[in-house]
DNA sequence: GGAGAAGTCGAACGGGCGTTTCAACTTCTG
DNA sequence: CAGAAGTTGAAACGCCCGTTCGACTTCTCC
């Protein structure tokens, strides 16, 4: 095995605007707009550099999904152990900048089994994350865990943020100023609840 | 202006056949693998004949999106006027069959525009038959119209049922089962307390 | 049965794609 | 300061794409 040769600073760096350029492409003209010449036009190189620097296309869309998934898992660590853990994770959850790109990973990840797989990894790693955390809170949010069971919850929490971004991004008109503002106030009421519940 | 000369009823024939071969490479393939190459070589015809039948590959999507937006529209219309209608509601929005389409096609809005626009007349319509219908129905499930406003209600039953199906077509392993389970049973209660109010 | 429309075919257009190759260049290291 | 390692540029490979075109056959209707 040959040992591995350092990277130069300055190639860091252009992986890094590398995969800026392809968060940048994804959610403007979307994931299917990503090839080896759209990135380089984008970050001012020759397209065969781009493999040079991630390898294949499906490395890119696996190194920029790794790098933001971190990201996202970490705030959502950090909201679920919050003051507010519901509101905390509800604003992650339905901000529009944080689920565009996963709305787009997982179209992409329909047709490139690599990414599906890294996709899938994470997906079950936030689940996880979700619903141990929720088992605790439960009780204190007044939720009878039979009755809403942590998978339930975090499903549908989840799934009814993706649906208000989809449906906002895509510019259809579905009422959902009218579904968010019914989810602040349950949330206000769920936290009130918790707050006296706590006392 | 000359008048139309109606086509032959082989050809009538030949556009469901292209529609059809279009669905399954959606299904199988994603709908990135939609080509007037593909689709003609699945129905046995020469690619040029995709475009003489159909027009462009955006009104071919078009032409798909319509013909199962209006079967699944009839289909949402029937359930909601069923003796159990969150039950009905519920198992044709997670049913994965008629949800794994609609997730291709949301993809597929993301770059065609023109797609995106049918789709969005679509979710319009779907969602204001489900908040109409809902706007009579929640009270009798005991449901307080001001706590869980239809728009939240549909919102959060659709967004749970794509997430399912989703994460169930990727292969990801998310508790989805156990989420499925806890809504059966939710809607089990549901559909009992409105029996015993409308008796 | 013949005019003309409907349908079919094969070839071709320009273009974008992922990726490889290879030679030239820079930068670091001993 | 030489040579190794890292980096860059240009060109090219084969492939698939949407769509158009013109010539052909088949059908329909008067």
């Amino acid at each position: 095995m040959a040992e591995k040769r350092r990277r130069r600073a300055a190639t860091v760096e252009k992986v890094e605007q590398v995969l800026d350029a392809t968060e940048r492409i994804m959610l403007d003209e979307g994931y299917a707009a990503v090839s080896s010449r759209s990135v380089a036009g984008k970050v001012g190189i020759n397209p065969p550099m781009v493999h040079y620097y991630v390898g294949s296309i499906d490395d890119l869309f696996v190194a920029v999904l790794r790098r933001r998934a971190e990201g996202i898992a970490a705030q959502l660590a950090d909201a679920l152990e919050s003051d507010e853990p519901l509101r905390s994770w509800w604003q992650l959850a339905a901000d529009p900048r944080g689920s565009a790109l996963f709305i787009e990973f997982i179209a992409a990840s329909n047709h490139r089994p690599a990414l599906g797989k890294v996709l899938g990894e994470y997906a079950r790693e936030v689940r996880k994350l979700q619903m141990e955390r929720l088992e605790e809170l439960l009780p204190l949010y007044g939720l009878d865990p039979i009755e809403f069971p942590p998978a339930l919850v975090a499903a549908a929490t989840q799934g009814l943020a993706f649906g208000l971004v989809a449906d906002e991004l895509g510019g259809h008109d579905t009422a959902t100023a009218e579904a968010r503002a019914a989810m602040d106030r349950l949330i206000d009421r769920l936290e009130a609840r918790r707050k006296a519940s706590t006392d």
